[in-house]
RNA sequence: GCCCGGUUAGCUCAGCGGUAGAGCGCCUGCCUUACAAGCAGGAUGUCGCUGGUUCGAAACCGGCACCGGGCACCA
């Protein structure tokens, strides 16, 4: 099949005829992905595969895929979210769904802007000298390329996205949305402009929403100042007050002292003022209950436009708000003699001249939390400052009640795994408003416009401004409110230059990718609100709450019904990856290496604890993942296991063959369609139900403990058909070999079936292989296999799995005895179990065939003792499994010595099991306590260990002589 | 400070009330006409510590220890 697929894709899929089944010869001993992974990705994207019709028939499903940065290649975050995401696609595809997965890309403002800012710096020249239309020019042209990377790099895993329904969070329609939801939350009133104490972030020159701010602990150091009261002693001789600050440059903008109205130290001093060193401000001492009196000396100093709680307490006590730094984070003209020096600087000068002024009480080490910028990697400041907000308690509360609905409806989203919701519904309770604007041209740019002609033609925190959704309908408003428009005072508008937050068109991803705001879009209508969403825990509240919030806002209801939260990969020593810290493992080094489907196997393998980091081994010095490699080595089994169905099935196909007939089913045949039913059953449900790592784990072991290690293993007999039998015999081999044939067919294609979505390319392959389909006809697209549940039958399992364990046994005593695997011995089994015994007879071909057995011979205890007496007691290797005595009765070239001390091992173990056993038995509370089943099963076991040391024993005893 | 995880075989992890499991690794033997990226056989654990509940605990409850994460932070 490689041969014959590999020259044209799909050029004309329908025509394309099937081709013949590949002779044995072309196919190759091993899986080689790199042709084929890249052949059905060409061949599903060309077919237009993914690319679903809302007029479709089908229950709806989609997922929106977080979108990547433009910025960014593809690192193992983005592979395993996408392995999962696929996964759950793939399988929902198959079980009948219309399924719609969108792939796009995010703008990412911050990040973009840097890099180019960083590139222009390079150059030796700035983006103002570029001037914000070449500026963005050029930041597009860096996306087109960019942007590219990415999106061919999540095309080599496979991923069942709709290309043709690509998005980017700056594209047109994106743009119109964001334009719209700024509109409608600022009529709402849940958009407001003000002058606030924001996060300030000097590196990027803008500010940023406190999510962004990320509190670092940092080796700092406390220093001591003494701030004298002005009018002299008070009473009780009190001179001075003393305050500790890590920040002394911000004294320069102290406005009080604090202190804590409980506390009896200060009592008397509240309302009396100081006199502010180095400055000579007057400044009031402020009864708060913000102030710690336990700690340092119980006085704070306030700095309310520079501290959060100092801004806060400011706010309760009316204190004035200066500002001494500037936005560059140097000191500004109100520091004085410290003015120009960056905030580092006077930090040091201003403790100088507080201790050249006799001001420094001590100093001392001091660790705390400096907040850092995420982006920026240096010390936000938080500065006084005028940007836009969104009033977040309304919508936060929605979603909350969404979340709890009174009632006891289901939770909206459902969180997977249900630990999340509660960080998430934390999150949304006492939320603080989000600051949306930034300082950056690239981005949404804001949309509105300020009536620059009321203040002179400046922009100042004074003009006025109109929200609008275009400059015709800005200027429209304007008429309206300011008039305008006469040749003294003309009406002159400049749109605010500032553009959004990033995530605030994260926000609206899940409906504006689908249409919003036009109501009657077809996608929209159609797969909104969309399925699951599907993301990291590091995420919920930048992304995963932003989105509730807006869609609670503008569609009525949460975008998503489940939300399933996966945990980190992590590097081989535990570390999260970064690309700070160097430790990425490359996901397309993987996939070169052992394939894209070796690697998503891998990583959904590793999820089984739901919402757990992973872990992923790597040898950094040879590149290599022993546990990628595993899987490899799983598809490779796949491969071979196909190659043996080609090989052995006549050149007929699954249809070809049909369905087996049930009377003539053996009991392999029947234990395997068992287990496939088995399996069928259990994996749709974990598919379904977010228990992906388990489906790989089961489908792995049905593959390759049942079907290679068993099945196939059973059948080759019977698909052997010899050339010397007898026309009846012949007739009857070949009947059974059809049998055979159509049992194997049917499960190996049910099996590729199931294993598609997490090894798309591989069964993809094997099943065109094994069915001779059509090019342009795709498992991809194909229904899930039927579940029979008439094929289930329980205790031909059990009685099959003691079948397999009478073979092990005989197995290890031939390597225990170490008997050559070509030399043939016969077999025994004594059982006194008629159901066990009728199995074993019933499967003497297979065992012999498994076994090596030069004959088998099933008889019950009395036939056996007969048989020995009259043998007169003979030396043979024997074990017991359960109450079954496996024995094999050899004289000569066996290792005896082994032999004894298997069974030594056997009754030592049979000794203990009695051992524990009997004592809980003894146990007067047990029998009396526990259910009756349990006592039985237990008095069972006893009864068999017993006569399992005594057999071994006696078989012990018969070698001695 | 508050809130979540985790602690089981050398490694990565399942198991979540009835006397310990998988994969990888390790040991032994095999080039058995699908697969040496394989086959067969084998070894390996006071299930973090400590109380308790129970006839019975790796599992349930309490405490402790250690590892990891999140949130909020006192100058």
């Amino acid at each position: 099949m490689t041969e014959a697929s590999a020259a044209t894709p799909d050029a004309t899929p329908e025509a394309t005829p099937a081709p013949s089944p590949a002779p044995e010869a072309a196919l190759p001993k091993t899986y080689d992905p790199s042709g084929t992974e890249s052949r059905w990705q060409q061949a599903w994207e060309q077919s237009g595969a993914f690319h679903p019709d809302p007029a479709a028939a089908g229950e709806p499903f989609a997922v929106v895929i977080p979108p990547p940065n433009v910025t960014g290649s593809l690192h193992m975050g983005h592979a395993f979210n996408t392995a999962l995401i696929d996964t759950i696609v793939r399988f929902q595809r198959l079980a009948g769904k219309n399924v719609l997965c969108l792939p796009g890309t995010d703008h990412a403002s911050i990040a973009v802007q840097t890099i180019l800012e960083k590139q222009l710096k390079a150059e030796g020249t700035r983006k103002e000298d570029l001037g914000r239309e070449a500026f963005l020019e050029r930041a597009w042209a860096w996306k087109a390329q960019s942007g590219g990377t990415i999106v061919g790099q999540l095309r080599r895993l496979g991923y069942s996205v709709d290309w043709q329904r690509e998005r980017f969070t700056l594209d047109g329609g994106c743009s119109a949305a964001v334009v719209e939801a700024f509109n409608r939350l600022h009529e709402q009133g849940l958009i407001y402009r003000g002058e606030y104490l924001v996060n300030w972030c000097p590196a990027s020159g803008s500010a940023v929403s406190d999510l962004e701010v990320e509190m670092k602990e940092v080796d700092g150091h406390l220093w001591h100042f003494r701030y004298p009261l002005s009018d002299g002693p008070a009473a009780g001789g009190t001179t001075h007050l003393e305050v500790a600050t890590t920040r002394p440059e911000t004294l320069l903008g102290d406005t009080a002292v604090a202190v804590n109205p409980k506390d009896p130290r200060y009592a008397s001093l509240v309302g009396l003022t100081l006199t502010l060193p180095l400055v000579g401000r007057q400044i009031p001492i402020v009864a708060d209950e913000h102030v710690d009196a336990e700690f340092g000396t119980g006085c704070v100093k306030v700095t309310p436009a520079h501290d959060p709680n100092d801004f806060a307490i400011g706010q309760r006590h009316n204190l004035p708000l200066i500002t001494v730094m500037a936005k560059d984070g140097t000191m500004n003209q109100a520091a004085g003699r410290f003015a120009g020096l960056d905030r580092f600087e006077a930090r040091e000068a201003v403790v100088a001249a507080m201790e050249a002024e006799g001001f420094l009480v001590k100093v001392e080490p001091y660790r705390h939390s400096v907040p850092f910028s995420d982006r920026g990697k240096v010390p936000v400041e938080p500065l006084l400052s005028t940007q836009w907000f969104v009033k977040t308690e309304p919508l936060a509360a929605r979603c909350r009640e969404a979340l709890d609905p009174p009632g006891g409806d289901p939770a909206q989203p459902h969180f997977v795994p249900e630990r999340w919701s509660k960080v998430y519904r934390d999150w949304l309770t006492g939320i603080r408003d989000w600051c949306i604007s930034r300082q950056l041209w690239w981005g949404h740019r804001i949309p509105a416009w300020f009536v620059v002609s009321e203040t002179g033609g400046a922009i100042t925190d004074t003009t006025p401004y109109v929200v609008a959704r275009s400059e015709v309908e800005a200027r429209a408003k304007a008429h309206v409110q300011f008039g305008g428009g006469t040749h003294v005072h003309p009406l002159v508008l400049e749109q605010d230059p500032d553009a959004l937050d990033t995530w605030f068109s994260s926000g609206l991803w899940p409906f504006s990718t689908l249409g919003w705001p036009d109501a009657e879009a077809a996608d929209l209508a159609r797969w909104y609100p969309t399925s699951v969403l599907v993301t990291g825990f590091d995420i919920i509240f930048f992304w995963v709450a932003r989105m509730t919030m807006m869609a609670g806002a503008f569609t009525g209801q949460m975008p998503f019904k489940d939300v399933y939260i996966h945990g980190l990969v992590r590097d081989e020593q535990n570390r999260k990856m970064s690309k700070s810290a160097g430790n990425g493992i490359d996901p397309l080094l993987l996939i070169e290496r052992y394939g894209a489907d070796a690697l998503r196997f891998a990583l959904v393998r590793e999820v089984a604890g739901a919402g757990q980091d992973i872990r992923l081994d790597y040898d950094r010095k040879s590149d290599t993942s022993a546990t990628v490699e595993a899987s490899r080595n799983f598809a490779n089994k796949l491969w071979n296991a196909s190659r043996f169905a080609l090989i052995n099935l006549g050149g007929e196909t699954p249809a070809s063959l049909g369905e087996p007939d049930p009377t003539a089913l053996q009991l392999a045949d029947r234990w395997i369609l068992s287990r496939l039913a088995r399996v069928n059953r259990q994996t749709a449900e974990r598919y379904g139900s977010y228990g992906l790592g388990e489906a790989a784990k089961g489908l792995y072991e049905f593959a390759w403990n049942d079907l290679c290690d068993w099945y196939l293993e059973l059948i080759k007999r019977r698909l052997y058909v010899g050339a010397d039998l007898d026309a009846v015999a012949r007739e009857a081999a070949l009947a059974d070999q059809r049998t055979a044939r159509q049992v194997l067919a049917k499960v190996l294609t049910e099996l590729l079936v199931m294993l598609h979505p997490l090894m798309p390319h591989l069964s993809e392959e094997l099943w065109h292989g094994l069915t001779a389909e059509p090019q342009g006809t795709f498992l991809a697209l194909q229904r899930w296999p039927r579940f029979n549940s008439a094929q289930l039958d329980g205790p031909l399992e059990e009685a099959f799995a003691e079948l397999i364990e009478a073979i092990r046994v005989v197995r290890n005593l031939r390597a225990v005895a170490g008997l050559k695997p070509s030399q043939s011995a016969p077999v025994q089994f004594i059982s006194g179990r008629p159901e066990l015994a009728a199995v074993l007879r019933q499967a003497r071909a297979d065992i012999t065939a498994l076994t090596r057995a030069e004959r088998v011979e099933v008889l019950s205890p009395e036939q056996a003792d007969a048989a020995r007496s009259a043998a007169g007691g003979q030396r043979a290797l024997a074990g017991v499994s359960g109450e079954l005595q496996v024995v094999l009765p050899i004289e000569g070239l066996v290792d005896l010595d082994a032999l004894r001390s298997r069974l030594e091992k056997d009754i030592a173990k049979a000794d203990k099991e009695i051992a524990g056993l009997a004592g809980r038995l003894a146990n007067p509370n047990f029998a009396g306590k526990a259910p009756p089943e349990v006592v039985a099963e237990c008095r069972a076991n006893l009864a068999e260990a017993e006569a399992q040391a005594q057999l071994a024993r006696e078989r012990l005893a018969d070698l001695a002589d």
